[in-house]
DNA sequence: ACTAATCCCGACGAAATCACTCGGATATCG
DNA sequence: CGATATCCGAGTGATTTCGTCGGGATTAGT
């Protein structure tokens, strides 16, 4: 997705190219680009001289969705819901307390995705501008 | 670790009795006390009514501690790291700027952890006290 | 001293997930 | 036509997770 951000307005990027340029799989990128094209995140032209583009402009895109298309919806434990049926599912919820916890997790790993767009991370375009006033913490500790 | 801090004063507690109150296999909860026992969250008295205890107050345990303990550093992924010697090992990392995003996600994990106490979810001592401070967003949506 | 309760340790195993691979069908441009 | 692409579905090997199993060491009560 970062190399289709810098390929972004110049036409459709082949996967035998990004494939080149990521030093990665090309079967593995087609399967990845299914969710992808699924999700609405890229478009594709057929046959020669086609490949994959955005179908937004990278500024517009936060990492989160990207992760959500790829990876589905972001938890880090099956627990990380805050859906009262919940509890029909998880026999153990009664005395579980743990809960909230995975919740709060599952918030802050999304913010910390949907603060940063494709572009932030598609030097090419424009130099990584960082949110620091989303995420407090400075990235350097 | 809850049961734990439920007994938190009253003496060591049996893996048996844990397992029993959480219905999970006395033969795991064994394995997983090693982790903790190493990391010093945890004391062990051996024999007949022996068991284990927390080694501090439940308020004094941030759940970071006690999941850093068990799963080893937090890290989403194997990137998410500053360490500049991460260059020698990644044969990507010339290219790839997604690293700063790991490394931002990993915070917000982390913060998230360590903003929950183990008294923060042992209902028995002291009701739930979160801590809107440190994340901002509230639990209920 | 004996026994029962408890921790201690190492090996093994089933299931799920991750990061791919393979083979071929279909569409488009020149 | 033929080269270049995407499309599609099934298969694979390594790793991790969540356990099981069996036996040994240590201690409290009697």
């Amino acid at each position: 997705m970062v190399q289709l951000a810098r390929h972004f307005g110049t036409g459709p990027a082949s996967l035998a190219g990004i494939a080149a340029e990521e030093d990665l799989p090309r079967a593995y990128l087609e399967q990845l680009v299914v969710s992808l094209r699924d999700a609405g995140l890229v478009a594709s032209t057929r046959g020669a001289h086609g490949g994959y583009e955005l179908t937004r402009a990278p500024e517009t895109i936060p990492m989160g969705e990207v992760l959500r298309a790829l990876e589905g919806p972001i938890a880090p434990m099956m627990c990380a819901t805050d859906d009262p049926e919940h509890g029909l599912l998880c026999d153990r919820s009664a005395r579980c307390t743990v809960n909230v916890l995975w919740v709060r997790v599952r918030d802050a790993i999304s913010d910390a995705l949907d603060s940063m767009t494709l572009a932030d991370l598609a030097p090419t375009t424009t130099p990584i501008q960082p949110d620091p006033v989303i995420q407090g913490a400075p990235i350097q500790p």
